[in-house]
RNA sequence: GCGAAUGUGGCGGAAUUGGUAGACGCGCUGGUUUCAGGUACCAGUGGGUAACACCGUGCCGGUUCGAGUCCGGCCAUUCGCACCA
């Protein structure tokens, strides 16, 4: 919203709006049984206000700080991102490019939630890849902080390691270029060899240094000055190296290449000493190859035959005993920086004095509604947006009466939708910003469905935020999502040029044979000729990508409603595959849908007349077994879909029905009732005209959900299949409560089955119940 | 490189969790209705054969009376992660 209003002029306020309203109307259209009694809209100052407020509570609970930090810088955006924001040194929405740098920015303590953020994972019903996702961010490391001496210095090293039982194998140590202590400790003589691979590595992009890391050689310079390895006394080099990073652990390790195939590499091409540590299976050659597995210690003295985690807890007892290390847990996991210099986003509710502290702006004064500004640009002296509204910008302290400024920076977007499943409690509320009651009663949320590209953002933030909220006391649950299900990408035929540049159906053509239509036909037609840009000898690449706008392969819902009808829209969608899995487009596969709706429709009505067909009858005879029996497996599947969210089954099983009525002369009206009821929430438009023309009289959505019923889904007689030695022979017909010995008799005698066992003995007969014979022979 | 998921007709996908592979839909073929096209309806549709046989769930092997399903080993595709000590 904000960037087009940069490029338009218009507010963000009226583009949100407009936005929402055309959202709504598709949403409306579909027929999608929202209650928009709580709808609400985190970028309004009623919603805001709470945003704020709790925003209040984080900074009091000492959980918000500002701190100056090295971070992920936008130039395209103008403002900074957050880690998880970043990915390979682009902004993971836009792609545009981020650098880093140093600024005092407002941050929230996420890291102190790290290890329950990790654990409470335990007990929801999350998808693996997530749940995985999660704990690979937060990144939990066990391990020990060790010191060493540096020789001829007084302040030691401390490195972090998860291998501290490998430290009899540490033949040097290596800090981070950035490392405080390189300049103190580095000799005259490495003096210019350790500023030129400095200034070098500080040249390189963060990104660079991401998207070279993976093969590239290890590169590093010796200080000059030597360790003491505090296991054995030894001394050891001290080199800088830029795959340490000054931002993990303490910003420096030692190396141990006959367990780490990092440091193997770096200790093969500086030809540094190899000392074995952990004793491998038969044929390992630490010399040639890191051995990284378990085993029972050698060249180790005191942890001499240990095996990994004995020996781990030996050496850090040893060293805690002797002041040398401690256990240390370290994460993966960064503060949250939290200020975007945008214009479009909540108010941070700060102010600042003139003596440069900083004060929360009284929660009766709360929200701190965003200004009106002309222009959405930060400051010609690089401030924020916000700096521009003068008037806004001063105020006083209440306190004191002294002057003060508040705060420029925003909320990211994050911000209201990491509590917004909270507001849909209360959304009337202006006092609180949800009800106890109310929150006790509904949470937590029992099923949340979105896309997998939240894993480490939205549901890492509002899993902190809700956490924060349980330990005041103001929700009832440690976890705000129970259930998480990620629904599959929607993919559409994509056209590509040899320059990157994609093109819409109606910009591309193929030459000869039949016409090949890419709206309505299936990827494997269209993908089966060569296509060019219209007009020209330029070759397209075919492919299937998620629907996107900047593809031009989008289907719009409003056009798919206008020609197929809303329900086919619908059934379409639920019937093209498994929710969670990604799937193609078909524009085919929504007329056939259409088609089982005009089915179901002439059942009842006569098209040509418009009046009733007569087919569906109350004096209709029930003695149609076949059509009971697959009017209740239908509404025992579609019940049971609504838990399973296996909808795709549920509409096959209504179209057996519909082919079953189809087939049949009349149909009893009872039973149609209760057809329509079951299709009623996936074809809401087409099942409420049906209802009143069956005379319902109020909503279908209020006639009570129909119960299958089990004895009607047994059939008079049963197939039997019969197998001879596990490969089907033949089939027979039972009652479904013949005997055993019975059917085991009626299978040999079947005459197929007979030419299979030719004669031979039977040696073993297994009967299945209700499914099978296996004669052996 | 590491991790996860997936692999079934021409296509999307089913398969009661070890028991008749291919439900349902798309597409296709033939027929009826129609001047015709479309719609609708009927029949057919994994390969193979005159019909059987036989072959068939990515590949190779194993367990079992019986494997799409379980076990071992490969291959491919997709999506994550990627110097985190």
């Amino acid at each position: 919203a904000e960037r087009r209003a940069e490029r338009t002029g218009e507010h963000p306020s009226v583009i949100t709006a407009r936005n929402i309203s055309t959202f709504k109307g598709q949403l409306q259209k579909l027929g999608l049984s929202y209650d928009w009694t709580r709808e609400l809209s985190t970028s309004e100052p009623r919603f805001y206000k709470w945003t704020q407020w709790i925003f209040e509570l984080l900074y009091e609970r000492g959980l918000a700080y500002r701190a100056e930090v090295p971070v992920n810088w936008c130039p395209a955006l103008n403002t900074v991102l957050a880690n998880e924001e970043v990915h390979d040194g682009k902004y993971v929405e836009t792609g545009d490019p981020v650098e880093k740098r140093l600024l005092t920015q407002w941050m929230l303590k996420i890291t102190a939630y790290a290890d329950r953020l990790a654990e409470d994972l335990e007990g929801l019903e999350w998808p693996a890849g997530t749940y995985k996702a999660q704990r690979d961010w937060i990144g939990k490391s066990i391990g020990a902080n060790v010191v060493f001496q540096v020789l001829g210095r007084t302040e030691p090293i401390t490195v972090f390691t998860t291998r501290p039982d490998t430290l009899f194998g540490g033949t040097w140590v290596v800090l981070a270029p950035e490392h405080p202590l390189v300049d103190a400790i580095t000799t005259p003589e490495q003096r210019d060899a350790v500023a030129g691979y400095r200034a070098a590595a500080g040249k390189r992009s963060e990104r660079e240094r991401v998207t070279e890391a993976a093969d590239a050689p290890k590169t590093g310079v010796p200080t000059g000055a030597f360790a003491v390895n505090p296991v054995n006394g030894k001394h050891i080099p001290i080199w800088i190296a830029d795959y340490v990073l000054a931002s993990y652990g303490t910003g420096a390790v030692f190396a141990c290449p006959a367990g780490d195939e990092r440091d193997h590499a770096f200790a093969t091409k500086f030809g540094l000493p190899i000392v074995e540590v952990v004793r491998g299976p038969d044929g390992t050659d630490v010399q040639a190859a890191a051995y990284t597995g378990d085993g029972p210690h050698v060249n180790s003295e005191f942890l001499d035959g240990l095996h990994n985690e004995d020996a781990k807890a030996k050496v850090i007892a040893w060293l805690a005993e002797r002041g040398l290390g401690e256990a240390s847990v370290r994460y993966k996991l960064r503060d949250w920086l939290f200020s975007r210099q945008r214009y479009w986003g909540e108010p941070i509710p700060m102010i600042e004095l003139a003596d440069g502290a900083m004060k929360l702006v009284p929660r009766d004064e709360l929200p701190v509604a965003l200004p009106q500004i002309d222009e959405y640009k930060p400051t010609p002296d690089g401030k924020p947006p916000l700096a521009r509204a003068t008037e806004w910008l001063t105020t006083v302290d209440r306190q004191t009466g002294q002057p003060a400024r508040r705060e420029t920076n925003t909320m990211p977007q994050w911000a209201g939708s990491c509590w917004y499943y909270l507001r849909f409690l209360s959304p009337e509320r202006d006092d609180v910003a949800w009800d106890a009651d109310e929150e006790r009663y509904w949470m937590p949320v029992d099923l949340y469905v979105g896309g997998n590209e939240h894993a480490v953002l939205h549901l890492l933030y509002a899993r902190f935020w809700h956490k924060v909220l349980y330990d005041a006391g103001l929700v009832s649950t440690k976890e705000p999502f129970q259930r998480l299900v990620h629904q599959g990408m929607i993919h559409n035929t994509s056209f590509k040029d040899a320059r990157g540049k994609y093109h819409g159906p109606d910009e591309v053509e193929h030459r000869g044979g039949a016409p090949i239509d890419p709206a309505k036909d299936n990827f494997a037609r269209v993908s089966s000729v060569p296509w060019y840009v219209k007009g020209t000898g330029d070759l397209v690449e075919i492919k299937l990508d998620k629907m996107s706008k900047s593809r031009y392969n989008v289907v719009n819902p409003d056009d798919m409603a206008a020609e197929y009808g809303a329900d086919a829209m619908r059934l379409y969608e639920l019937f093209m595959g498994p929710l969670e899995d990604g799937v193609e487009w078909e524009t085919s596969g929504v007329s056939g849908t259409r088609r089982f709706l005009d089915r179901v429709w002439r059942l009842l009505v006569d098209p040509e007349t418009d009046t009733p067909s007569g087919k569906v009858s109350a004096d209709a005879p029930t003695d149609n077994r076949e059509l009971e029996r697959a009017l209740h497996a239908a509404i025992k599947k579609v019940t049971q879909s609504v838990t399973d969210l296996r909808f795709n089954t549920a509409i096959a099983e209504m179209m057996v029905f519909v082919n079953e009525a189809t087939k049949a002369s009349t149909v009893p009206r009872a039973w149609f009732e209760m057809f329509v009821k079951i299709l009623s929430p996936f074809a809401p438009h087409v099942a409420e005209e049906l209802w009143q023309r069956l005379g319902g009289t109020r909503t279908i959505a209020f006639e009570p959900w129909p119960a299958h019923d089990e004895t009607k889904l047994a059939r008079d007689t049963i197939v039997i299949a019969v197998q001879v030695g596990g490969k089907l022979r033949g089939q027979i017909e039972v009652a479904p409560d013949a005997a055993e010995a019975d059917i085991l008799a009626a299978a040999q005698a079947d005459a197929k089955v007979q030419s299979f066992i030719a004669g031979k003995p039977v040696k073993k007969a297994i009967y299945v119940k209700g499914r099978l014979v296996n004669l052996v022979v």
